[in-house]
DNA sequence: AGCACGCCGACT
DNA sequence: GTCGGCGTGCTC
């Protein structure tokens, strides 16, 4: 028989997929999107994905596929369509999209792993050195250990050396085991040790316990909770826990049944998620007249758009009309992508559908344990049934069976794209993509879309459908805009809160009702200067300046997590007049603890969010007015719902104005807009947002002031156009690292001269980014600005070209180079 | 991405 | 002289 082969698709950034043969009793079961084992390498085990099936020899010499992992694939139209994609458009590996999409439960690979030759025995003169001596030591107490855990443990870069001479010395033996990750969740249920019917047996039961009460209440509360007795419906599953919950049983008292050989206790393998088969009644809340009109010309331009931007503003009921929608596809029997950005993934939301849609609601995104996503994976990939996807980013690959349709809420975010490790991908525009594989509709969200969806959406490419009325009438909050260098100079400021802010807050808490302070910087003060000399303390591996964080009195940089102590003494000229300047949410919660003394304030930004129900914490108890000031970086901003806000302060928008780049002004009208629709939501009351700046007559504070979306569009979209910014062009940046400056600085200038051989005056740079050194590494950035409609597997093959051109020059050795597709 | 192989400086 | 550093190239 002739042998056939299989291009394995493998989890790592390389280019091509591997060619394997297919043993011939894999043959009839092997299919395109099955997972299987396979070596690769003298020694490393992965699990690879068929990406296709052969029988063209290779001109080289190939290895069998070792097994196949399940009898059905584990990837499922089009998904692996949607990977290649990916993979082509942000130009990155598909082994690089795999690696991201399937969890790693369900990629078990080989880990080299390190045990002590029980049979080695030293003679006089066996001599260890110092590193080999610890490694025994280690190996002795642990018995067996991995190559990188031993290297964490010692602190050895080289730690596989070091095993390696242990390893010919006899010392040690080595074998690679194939590490299976996925613990699926087992429980332990009671069974009863009678045939069901078997009444004589089970007075037999009651004889023998007549005397011990509570042995009686445990077997009785099984009978009933098993439902023993109604023999006509199929016997229930009782699990230790839930008796144990019954009052008077006790381990105690099940033990001593079990010992009677009354009970057995079984564990058993059960799925973390109930099966969405037993149906629940979805049930939704009416929509007011708004929201119906709205919901109709969805409907309507859905008849000829795929896409279709429900404009609607902050706390309008978006998610209402989202809901009714998910509904009727839910009834049409397809499947229901939910995207929205990982923050705004709060129990807030996720109760609120669960309300709705019961258990045909699965929730997916990073947070979880790899062993719940792979339960999830799991089960999407056995149920075809209609359900409802909530997730995050990722949730974008998850093997849909037949999705009707995608919603992406907040679809603005910048947090939808991915930035680091590859694929660099917007989940937005991915789910675009994945929804016409699917023939899905795709519904997006934003009270201020991104200026890209709204050219596309009064283009004409997407429908557009808008929603202008806040719930119940609520107006939109009144904007003030307080010149701070007025209210220094007439000294009627001298913190950072300007007089007005402090008078609205005043107000607000006399009624009752709560406020917001937003700055967009975390820690106490982002500067540090020595008065006598000028030093200011910088990041050892990066190039920022530290951040004092004043509880745990250190000094920290923000992008890699450096930290050194903060000096009493400045190292440079041992002056000792060392001041902070600036103001980080710490230090305007202190100030605002200050002003408002009888107040309870509350911070939310990453360094109060660190463990993992601290978010949650911090809005529960915002929310319930636990607290009446919250102080926040822009976490406070993402589509949270607070009643009774009425004052949202901004405390310096400068931070957010003028960045150098084409999208500051987009991200600066985003983030206040955003902010101030905090304000006065529900409470009748109309909400006051004061805004703080340097710059009162900046163009974006007036669009604020006037919450005046499309005005702000139209004067965006101008300067796209003048200056061929998206959505008029297609931005990559390219960005080489290397950890000599010099190098980094050669390389660059390298890769724009030949980039503009080909590409001429759309090459733009190169520069430094705004932080040119991050963790060692010298970054440098060249933009490349393509025509709109440019194929994109053009662009990536002369791209390639060019980096391969060059690649023979010295400064290009160990220069790293990615390209990031519509950087956000 | 790993991992092996191969070529140069700092220690017994 | 070896040990151990890191640069280079390959993996079906």
């Amino acid at each position: 028989m002739k042998p056939m082969f299989a291009e394995i698709i493998l989890p790592l950034p390389l280019s091509s997929t591997f060619t394997y043969e297919i043993p011939s009793e894999m043959e009839s079961s092997l299919q395109v999107g099955s997972r299987v084992l396979v070596q690769f390498g003298r020694k490393k085990f992965y699990t690879g994905i068929v990406e296709s099936v052969h029988s063209t020899m290779p001109a080289y010499e190939v290895k069998p596929l070792m097994a196949l992992l399940d009898p059905r694939p584990a990837v499922r139209y089009p998904q692996m369509k949607l990977w290649k994609w990916i993979s082509e458009y942000y130009l990155c590996s598909v082994g690089e999209v795999y690696k991201a999409a399937v969890p790693t439960g369900l990629k078990p690979e080989s880990e080299t792993s390190v045990t002590l030759n029980q049979d080695f025995e030293a003679d006089s003169d066996t001599h260890f050195t110092e590193r080999q001596a610890i490694v025994i030591q280690l190996l002795e107490q642990k018995k067996r250990m991995s190559i990188s855990e031993i290297s964490i443990a010692t602190g050895l870069a080289n730690a596989a050396g070091t095993v390696s001479q242990l390893l010919q010395a006899g010392v040690v033996e080595v074998d690679e085991r194939i590490v299976e990750k996925y613990r699926p969740k087992k429980q332990t249920f009671v069974v009863l040790d009678a045939e069901r019917g078997d009444n004589e047996k089970l007075h037999s039961f009651f004889d023998r316990i007549k005397r011990a009460r509570q042995q009686e209440n445990a077997l009785v509360s099984y009978l009933d909770k098993s439902g023993w007795m109604r023999q006509a419906a199929p016997l229930h599953d009782v699990s230790r826990t839930e008796l144990l919950e019954v009052p008077g049983v006790t381990p105690g008292v099940l033990k001593a049944l079990v010992d009677k050989g009354i009970l057995r206790m079984e564990r058993r393998v059960i799925n973390r998620f109930n099966s969405v088969s037993d149906n629940i009644e979805i049930s939704l809340v009416q929509l007011s007249a708004g929201q119906r009109k709205a919901m109709d010309e969805i409907r309507r331009l859905f008849q000829d758009k795929d896409v279709v931007l429900l404009h609607g503003l902050t706390g309008s009921g978006k998610t209402e009309i989202y809901n009714h929608l998910i509904a009727a596809a839910l009834k049409d029997g397809t499947q229901v992508l939910y995207l929205v950005p990982e923050i705004s993934l709060t129990t807030q939301l996720t109760d609120r559908l669960r309300r709705a849609f019961g258990n045909r609601l699965i929730v997916y995104h990073s947070k979880f344990t790899d062993n719940e996503r792979v339960d999830i994976w799991k089960r999407l990939l056995t149920d075809n049934e209609p359900a409802v996807v909530l997730g995050a980013r990722s949730s974008v690959f998850l093997p849909f069976a037949r999705l009707g349709l995608v919603i992406v809420d907040e679809e603005h975010e910048a947090s939808f794209k991915q930035y680091d490790p590859a694929p660099r991908y917007n989940a937005r525009d991915v789910a675009t993509v994945l929804a016409s594989m699917h023939g899905a509709r795709v519904l997006l969200g934003s009270a201020t879309p991104s200026v890209e969806t709204f050219y596309k959406a009064s283009s004409g490419k997407y429908g557009l459908a808008s929603l202008y009325e806040r719930f119940e009438g609520a107006e939109l909050p009144e904007v003030e805009i307080v010149d701070m260098k007025e209210q220094r100079k007439k000294k009627i400021s001298h913190g950072s809160l300007s007089r007005p802010l402090m008078h609205e807050m005043r107000e607000a808490i006399g009624e009752e009702l709560q406020g917001i302070v937003f700055q967009n910087r975390r820690g106490f003060a982002p500067m540090v200067i020595c008065r006598t000399c000028g030093w200011t303390p910088k990041c050892d591996n990066c190039d920022v300046s530290l951040v004092y964080h004043k509880k745990i009195n250190l000094l920290k940089c923000h992008y890699c997590g450096f930290t050194s102590l903060m000096p009493r003494v400045c190292p440079a000229c041992e002056g000792i007049d060392i001041e902070t300047y600036g103001y980080g949410t710490e230090r305007i919660a202190e100030e605002v603890q200050e002003i408002f003394k009888e107040s309870r304030i509350s911070r939310m930004d990453l360094d109060t969010t660190r463990n993992k129900d601290a978010f949650q914490e911090i809005i529960e108890n915002f929310s319930a007015h636990r607290s009446d000031i919250l102080v926040g970086t822009q976490m406070v901003t993402k589509g949270l719902d607070f009643e009774k806000v009425k004052v949202v302060g901004v405390i310096n928008a400068d931070t957010l104005l003028n960045f150098p780049d084409f999208r500051s002004d987009e991200r600066a009208f985003n983030m206040l807009e955003q902010v101030a629709g905090r304000a006065g939501r529900r409470n009748g009351t109309r909400g006051k947002v004061i805004i703080q700046t340097t710059r009162p007559d900046d163009p974006v504070l007036k669009f604020v002031k006037d919450h005046d979306y499309q005005g702000f569009y139209h004067h965006e979209i101008i300067e796209r156009k003048r200056y061929s910014y998206p959505p008029f062009t297609k931005v990559i940046g390219i960005y080489l690292k290397n950890k000599d400056s010099v190098l980094a600085d050669r390389a660059a200038t390298a890769m724009t001269m030949k980039l503009r051989e080909i590409f001429g005056s759309r090459v733009l740079g190169p520069e430094k980014p705004f932080v040119s050194r991050v963790a060692l590494w010298y970054i440098q950035s060249i933009m490349l600005k393509v025509e709109a409609g440019a194929s994109m597997s053009k662009v990536k093959r002369l791209l390639r070209e060019c980096h391969v051109a060059i690649s023979g020059l010295p400064e290009m050795k160990a220069t790293m180079v990615y390209y990031d597709v519509d950087p956000v």
